[in-house]
DNA sequence: CAGGGCATGTGAAACCTTTCACAATAAGAA
DNA sequence: TTCTTATTGTGAAAGGTTTCACATGCCCTG
């Protein structure tokens, strides 16, 4: 029994986070042919508590056998239908430096169906040379590029400087969903999905925690 | 007046990284040569509200002035003491590979204090050669290189299969803080501060809310 | 096919975070 | 100096998330 047609429940933030670790256990479990995992065994693997586990999973429906746990198979299909990765993505990345690159040439993101169709800059050294198969394109044809090869999630690897214009973009080109590595807060319509990975906020995160550690046994 | 004695407060992770983005923020101001800004101002710059604004700063002290709001220097200058950026870190990278040689070429990290000392890897090819002006070092002298050259900080760009491992040898040594790349839950002492960057995460989480966005006006 | 054991699913409680709302108060005007 | 205006700093309220605890119910054994 799934819960479906109730489209308003509240889903927080930290619970779809949860689904991608659940989502990626369950993988590996399923590769070690293990038929069935408890919300404890979960839990462990993931450092969470096994009520969380249940809790989160709940929100969806009722997975598990009462006694027995959850089926691996089974719950991973399921939350590969919460999570929409049941499917293929087609993604463009913005930017091809330094970060861009790398991120194109990471084949994981390909594997789980985020598949970079196109990939832009506006260097004219680096527009029409190849990167792992992908021919550069002129920023200037985004718009276009965008909508021809039905473009649904846009990664952005450029100079922060720029980022607001080029999220102005394609913006106006249609894309809802956007993954920003510029570290600057962008404005976007409503409508719009923008998620910032922001890894000098991690960096400085770890500074805080050595610097306000709780200072070693007195 | 800054709150400095009570050692105890538990500060949330949320507050952590607001002050982050009040850093960022700031420093772009003082650039700006503003002198004072309001919690109202500032929170519309980083989409928060301006009670969150002063709750969070008032963890830590006093630091405005009533009809007035913050000196825009000092109070950059204040946050980077709590967050520890006031200082250099050593930090050493781990696997040179698409996503470590990205990192290590990025220059903004240096700039806000957290210098790449060294970069290991275990490929014989890459071993010896020349990344941004840094000689990759053998992974098998790790241990030694990390205590000589007083590393605080290890960054983790290797293949999730060997992670692990790494983690393990890196907290012999005596490290206390680790960014990981390798999409893993990797298992360390309580006194070994890890964080976990997880691009796929991010993009799942974009997948989520396409996939269960509310239909567009029916 | 009955009973014991085990792990789910879930209200309620506990805990944590954000927002509200206003007294306190500094700056600048008059 | 006193008044006006603006904005902080902070308890209290509201809102949100996690944990607790247990009834429920399925599996497996005998
Ligand atoms: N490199 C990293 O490790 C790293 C880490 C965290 C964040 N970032 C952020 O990611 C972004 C890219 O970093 P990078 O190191 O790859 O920089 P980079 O300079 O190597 O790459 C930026 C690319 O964007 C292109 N570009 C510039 N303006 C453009 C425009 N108007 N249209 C299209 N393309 C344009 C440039 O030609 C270049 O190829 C920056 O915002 C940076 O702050 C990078
Ligand atoms: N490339 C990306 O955009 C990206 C994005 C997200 C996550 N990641 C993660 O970051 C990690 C690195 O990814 P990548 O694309 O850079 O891979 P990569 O294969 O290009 O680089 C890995 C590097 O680690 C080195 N290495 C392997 N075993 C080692 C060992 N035992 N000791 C020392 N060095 C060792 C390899 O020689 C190689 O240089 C992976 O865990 C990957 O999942 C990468």
């Amino acid at each position: 029994m799934v819960k479906k047609s109730d489209g308003k429940r509240k889903i927080s933030e930290s619970t779809i986070k949860r689904l991608s670790l659940y989502y990626r256990a369950l993988s590996l479990l399923e590769k070690e042919n293990q038929e069935t995992i408890s919300s404890k065994e979960l839990a462990r693997r993931e450092k969470l508590t096994p009520a969380q586990v249940r809790k989160d999973l709940s929100f969806f429906g009722s997975f598990g056998t009462r006694g027995l746990g959850y089926p691996v198979s089974e719950l991973k299909q399921q939350i590969s239908e919460i999570l929409g990765v049941n499917r293929v993505w087609n993604v463009a990345m913005v930017g091809v430096g330094n970060i861009g690159s790398a991120l194109v040439s990471y084949k994981e993101f390909q594997k789980q169906g985020f598949i970079i169709k196109l990939i832009f800059d506006n260097d004219q050294r680096k527009i029409g040379s190849n990167h792992k198969g992908l021919i550069v394109s002129d920023i200037r044809e985004m718009a276009r590029l965008l909508r021809e090869h039905h473009i649904e999630i846009v990664i952005l690897a450029v100079p922060a400087i720029v980022a607001q214009y080029i999220v102005d973009e394609v913006v106006a080109a249609g894309i809802k969903a956007i993954l920003n590595f510029a570290p600057i807060n962008l404005q976007v319509p409503p409508d719009v999905y923008l998620r910032t990975e922001n890894m000098s906020m991690e960096l400085e995160y770890l500074s805080f925690t050595l610097t306000n550690r709780r200072p070693p046994a007195e």
